[in-house]
RNA sequence: GCGGCUGUAGCUCAGUGGUAGAGCCCUCGGUUGUGGUCCGAGUUGCCGCGGGUUCGAUCCCCGUCAGUCGCCCCA
């Protein structure tokens, strides 16, 4: 006897069972439909990169995976590919590689699995869906943008339901600019311990700029205020300017924020709030930045983050090429509404109707039904139906429950003589088939 | 990468120093062409893996692997 293996999922490697897997296509023609309505386009790569290309901005504190040929012989030579880890890097090299085929300002999205070795926890995958959009330019790229890609992305999260969540925007210059005007030159770690604010509160924050940075104590004072500013709309501006810090680059931060906050409550209603305490520790970003958290649940992480970068591609043409972006993070934000049990009750199989059979004298009718059914050709308005033909003429009972276990609607009997009309059984509701009928032909 | 907790049937879990149980699920049945309920019957386990203590370990000890939570970081 051959040795079984018991079978298990890969920690932080998910896998939905499939009425689960078929809300989650429909989440993803809901959000592909919003991105091309907008007028992105869609691209992909491929799943691995050359290491090389992924290592590019030097950091490398994302966990990533490299592949390797199981056969490979010791000492034979081979390029290092790796699974990419975002899309927004292998984005920046196929805009690079391809930079005479592309109209700017390029505007694409994708969808794809991304890969990172972190250790996995609730929301928390080593694989898992991105859904980005960006926006490319040559030189310069408008400012409206900054406001469009995170309206977009709002628009989405409102159209899948997922309840009570919040955008948080901030503009890294206006960090940047006030460390300056407090003589604090490198404000990088500034951010990682400000952008804990809401995490670990304002003493400990305080602390740990005091310990770990070393700053006075009026210093970290001015800090902790100025991250405390919120706003819904452009009243942080005056917020800042009151605690009497001035700097060009905090104003131009300010300014550039003042527009993206507005513009944005002209695309979509409600759910942002501009945040100072939202800087984000990815270091190459360096105007816009988002973040989003469920309401109840803002410790769980965000489920769509970016911002704007003045320069991406720079590793890879001799061109300026600056971008704004942002992702849904899929996987995560799919995971929590599942957990939570607040997804919409999917099927275990797409199919429209099920084909009951008596005897198997009456297949070839079956086979004939069916397939007018799935050209729309049977029905009065057209409408294309998803057929499955019992396999076997076994007990209804048998028949019944697997149409009912399968979550199919509707289930059609064989017309009791040759010739006569078949009978529906709409499962919800047996007495109401009539009416189902009606809905299902939009008569 | 660091720290806490947990590993027993497909799932959720109980249990005892003498090689194991419940509920759910699943399969079949309760006769002839209408599912979900109910009733009856039945299947299921290297008690994570390796070593140690012991006459004997699923239970005690050590290690290991896996899972999970927190930190770090992030979608």
């Amino acid at each position: 006897m051959s040795q079984i293996i018991k079978p298990k999922s890969i920690s932080g490697f998910p896998e939905w069972l499939p009425a689960e897997r078929y809300i989650e296509l429909k989440w993803f023609d809901t959000i592909r439909e919003i991105f091309e309505s907008y007028g992105f386009c869609s691209i992909e790569t491929p799943s691995v990169e050359a290491l090389e290309v992924l290592t590019a901005k030097g950091e490398v504190d994302k966990e990533i995976y490299v592949i390797e040929r199981l056969h490979k012989e010791d000492g034979e030579k081979e390029a290092r590919l790796a699974l990419h880890f975002d899309q927004t890097v292998p984005m920046a090299r196929y805009v690079a590689q391809n930079f005479n085929e592309l109209k700017f300002p390029f505007k694409r999205y994708q969808m794809q699995r991304v890969w990172r070795g972190e250790r996995p926890q609730a929301g928390r995958f080593r694989e898992f869906y991105q859904c980005d959009i960006d926006v490319i330019n040559v030189d310069n790229l408008p400012l409206y943008f900054d406001a469009e890609c995170p309206a977009i992305m709002v628009e989405i999260l409102q159209k899948l339901d997922i309840g009570s969540f919040k955008m948080q925007l901030n503009n890294r210059k206006i960090l940047a600019g006030f460390c300056q005007a407090l003589g604090i030159d490198d404000f990088v770690p500034v951010t990682r311990i400000v952008d804990k604010l809401e995490k670990i509160g304002a003493d400990n924050v305080k602390k740990q700029l005091l310990t770990e940075l070393s700053l006075s104590d009026a210093q970290a004072n001015q800090i902790l205020s100025f991250a405390s500013i919120k706003s819904s709309d452009d009243g942080f501006a005056k917020a800042v300017r009151d605690l009497g810090v001035s700097h060009p680059t905090l104003d131009e931060g300010i300014d550039e924020l003042v527009f993206v906050i507005n513009t944005l409550n002209n695309l979509v209603k409600g759910n942002f709030e501009v945040d100072m305490s939202i800087v984000r520790g990815l270091d190459y970003y360096t105007g816009t930045v988002y973040e989003t958290r469920f309401t109840d649940a803002p410790s769980y992480g965000s489920i769509c983050s970016g911002g704007r970068y003045e320069d991406l591609a720079g590793n890879y043409i001799n061109k300026k090429l600056p971008g704004v972006g942002i992702s849904i993070g899929f996987s995560r934000l799919f995971d929590y509404i599942r957990a939570q049990g607040k997804l919409p009750k999917g099927r275990q199989s797409p199919a429209d109707m099920l084909i009951v059979l008596f005897d198997e004298s009456q297949r070839l009718w079956a086979i004939d039904l069916a397939k007018q059914l799935r050209n729309g050709e049977f029905l009065a308005a057209g409408r294309k139906m998803n057929v499955e033909i019992y396999h076997s003429a076994t007990k209804l009972k048998k028949q019944l429950s697997y149409a009912s276990e399968k979550g199919i609607p509707y289930v059609v009997f064989p017309p009791a003589d040759p010739g006569g009309m078949p009978e529906l059984k709409f499962m919800d509701d047996p007495d109401r088939a009539q009416e189902a009928l009606t809905k299902l032909t939009g008569f």
